[in-house]
DNA sequence: AAAATACTTGAGTAATTTAGTTGGTTTCTT
DNA sequence: AAGAAACCAACTAAATTACTCAAGTATTTT
C-alpha cells in the first residue's frame, strides 16, 4: 500500500461528500473549490472511487456524488486502495529486485507485515469517524436545500402500520445493513 | 514517513553489512555486487547513513563501512529516517493543502496518528532480527578473513586481572552500552 | 426538442523523485 | 609510490505524480 497525496486527495474529498450528501448529490465543482483540488484530478479520483463502488454518479442538472453506501461503512483503506490501485502487496510481486529468490529480497518479510499493519489501521477507521471529527470541530455547512433531488435523497422510511412488529417508530431502518 | 524502494535498499544494506562486519569493514563495492544496487547509489545512501551515526567509515585499502552500533541498538526506523530525511511529519508542516486552518487539513490527525503508528512498528524491529532471520534461513557467508582491519574489527576484550571485581571473563563488555 | 448541467475518456504536460553516472579528491595500506 | 577504498558534487535519465485540456456522452429540466 503506497501512501501518497493521491490518496489523501481521495479521503478529503470523500470527507467533505460525506459533510453534505444529506442535502442531495454533491457536485465536483463544488469539492473542487471547497478543497481547492482541481477539477479534472478529482473526476479521475470519483472515477476510479466509483468504479469500486464507494460512490455513485447522478447525472443532469442537480446530480452530482453520493456514497454508495453508508459512511459507518466505508474505511480509509477502502479508499486508498481504490484510487492507488496497485493492490499487489509489497510491491516485492511483478517487480525486479525480488528475481529468483536466493539470496534476494531479504526484506520481503518485513514490507509485508508493515504493509498488514497499515492496512489493518486504515480499516479501522471508517468514513463516518472522520466525518463525525469534523463535525465536532464545528464546521459550519452552508444549506444548499430544494431541488427534486434534495427530497429524492432523504432516507425512505416505509409507511408505519400501526402495531407492527419489530417497530419502535422504525428508527433502524435507516441505519441497518440492508 | 515515507515508505520508498530507497528506504528499502537502504534497510537491505544495512542488513548485508550486519552479516559480515564480523569479519571486518565492509565495501560498498561488495555489498553493490550481492545486493545489485549501483555503486554511486551505496554512496549516497551511506553518507547519509554515516551523517545520522548509524555505520562508520575507514579508508583506504581493506577500508569500508562498518555499523556505528550494536545492531540490536540500530531499529529499521532509524535506517528509514536517515535516508528519507524528511523528518517533517506528517508533510503537512511547509507543504501547501493546509494553510490557513480552517475547513482545510481534513486528514491531518488521520495521517498524524497512521505516522505514529508505522514509525512505532518500524522501531520496535531492530536490525539484529532481520539479520538473525537472515541467518535462520540458512544463508551462508562466504568469508573474506586476513588483514589488519578485521583483526582491529574484533570485540575487545580487556585483559583480565585475576579476582577483577564483576569479571566472568567480562563477557558482558562486548554487548554493553558505553 | 433544446439547453443546461454534469460525467467520461484519453491524451498531454510539468514538477518531483528515484536511480544512476561522471569525474574527480582524499585517505590509508602495502 | 601505487593502489584501494571512501568521499563529494554536479549532472542526467527514467519513472511517477499531480494536474490540465479538449472533445466527447448522458441525463434532466424547461
Amino acid at each position: 500500500m503506497r501512501l501518497t497525496t493521491k490518496g489523501r486527495f481521495a479521503v478529503t474529498a470523500m470527507i467533505d461528500l460525506g459533510l453534505r450528501q444529506s442535502s442531495g448529490p454533491v457536485t465536483l465543482a463544488a469539492i473542487s473549490q471547497r478543497q481547492e483540488i482541481s477539477l479534472s484530478y478529482l473526476e479521475q479520483l470519483f472515477g476510479k472511487l466509483r468504479r469500486h463502488e464507494l460512490v455513485e454518479s447522478t447525472r443532469g442538472p442537480g446530480g452530482g456524488y453520493t456514497l454508495a453506501r453508508k459512511a459507518a461503512d466505508i474505511t480509509v483503506a477502502d479508499i486508498i486502495l481504490s484510487v492507488d490501485e496497485p493492490l499487489d502487496a509489497t510491491q516485492c510481486g511483478g517487480h525486479e529486485n525480488c528475481h529468483g529468490e536466493g539470496a534476494q529480497c531479504m526484506t520481503h518479510d518485513l514490507w509485508a507485515a508493515l504493509n498488514t499493519r497499515m492496512v489493518e489501521f486504515l480499516d479501522s477507521v471508517s468514513l463516518q469517524k472522520l466525518v463525525d471529527d469534523q463535525l465536532a470541530k464545528g464546521l459550519q455547512i452552508e444549506g444548499k436545500p430544494s431541488l427534486k433531488r434534495a427530497i429524492s435523497a432523504m432516507p425512505v422510511v416505509k409507511p408505519i402500520r400501526i402495531n407492527a412488529p419489530n417497530s419502535v417508530f422504525a428508527l433502524g431502518n435507516a441505519f441497518s445493513k440492508s
